[in-house]
DNA sequence: ACATAATAGTTCAAACATGAACATTAAACA
DNA sequence: TGTTTAATGTTCATGTTTGAACTATTATGT
């Protein structure tokens, strides 16, 4: 018996997931750089990203949209706060929560780095068919949803 | 004129590529709790995997395939040798480089590590058609062709 | 041969992420 | 009400990642 042919990587579904895996990685690289010149980091453009589309919310909800701890927030937000993309805002109901805002020059930036990784985005996804890259977000957020509370 | 009308948001390829990069996050985060109890890490999982797949192969070879620096190899090789589980040689010809291979405890912890990441990664896939799973593939190995000189 | 370039790997400091322990506040419930 | 439990955010110690400067070795060009 050949103990190759149970191996990982005769199986297409390995296979194909280690081409999603390493398309992700390289394509998080390249954003990297080309915000660079915009003195931001991709993960505070995500954090940018959600304030944008969810004004209003608390750490605790931006942790969990980001997937990440509530401290890595904690020390994540002072620097945006200082350079003044963002607002934090005591909850008047709730006082152990702070909501969280974009300033005007934080939508601003937001545009900028938005226009970066759109490119970057078209770049990759302009390869497929609308059908195909549709097909793929599908099977995505399935993917998502199933191990989301793993 | 209604500017949300630009916003990436309403865009297909911009939506579907966020569902990867989630879906890629929440995998990785997933993968790291299950190899806990080897005491081994996603990047150290990505080593071993390399070295199996191309015995001798340098660290500099190895930082490229992993798409790391390399002084992060630097970093990362010495647990995993003083655990025995890879063994790093000098070249012969070529006093600059150094081999890297596998022990056989490296290739045994590794086919247990490929247990738990095989598991996940048909949990994930096994929602979508093999054929829809190597379209997937397809596209994928595309981006990373097109991005990875970037 | 010799000087110059490029390459492989290391070191180090800084940036970053993580999880446990903690303070404060709110909710549950007796 | 008063006590206990849970939730929010912070702090801190630990481990990881990164890029620039460095050493040693090989390749290139004159």
């Amino acid at each position: 018996m050949n103990i190759k042919q149970e191996l990982p990587w005769d199986n297409p579904r390995f296979r194909n997931w280690v081409a999603v895996a390493r398309a992700c990685h390289v394509l998080e690289r390249a954003l990297a750089v080309k915000l660079a010149p915009l003195d931001l980091k991709p993960a505070q453009l995500d954090v940018l990203m959600n304030l944008y589309r969810h004004p209003g919310m608390s750490q605790h909800d931006l942790a969990r949209k980001l997937l990440v701890g509530r401290s890595n927030i904690t020390m994540l937000l002072p620097q945006l706060e200082a350079r003044g993309l963002l607002r934090r805002e005591g909850d008047e109901k709730d006082k152990r929560v702070l909501r969280l805002t974009l300033t005007e020059a934080g939508t601003d930036l937001l545009m900028k780095a938005l226009k970066v990784h759109m490119a970057l985005i078209e770049k990759a996804m302009s390869q497929s068919t609308p059908e195909q890259c549709d097909m793929i977000g599908e099977q995505m957020r399935k993917i998502y949803d199933v191990l989301k509370d793993t």
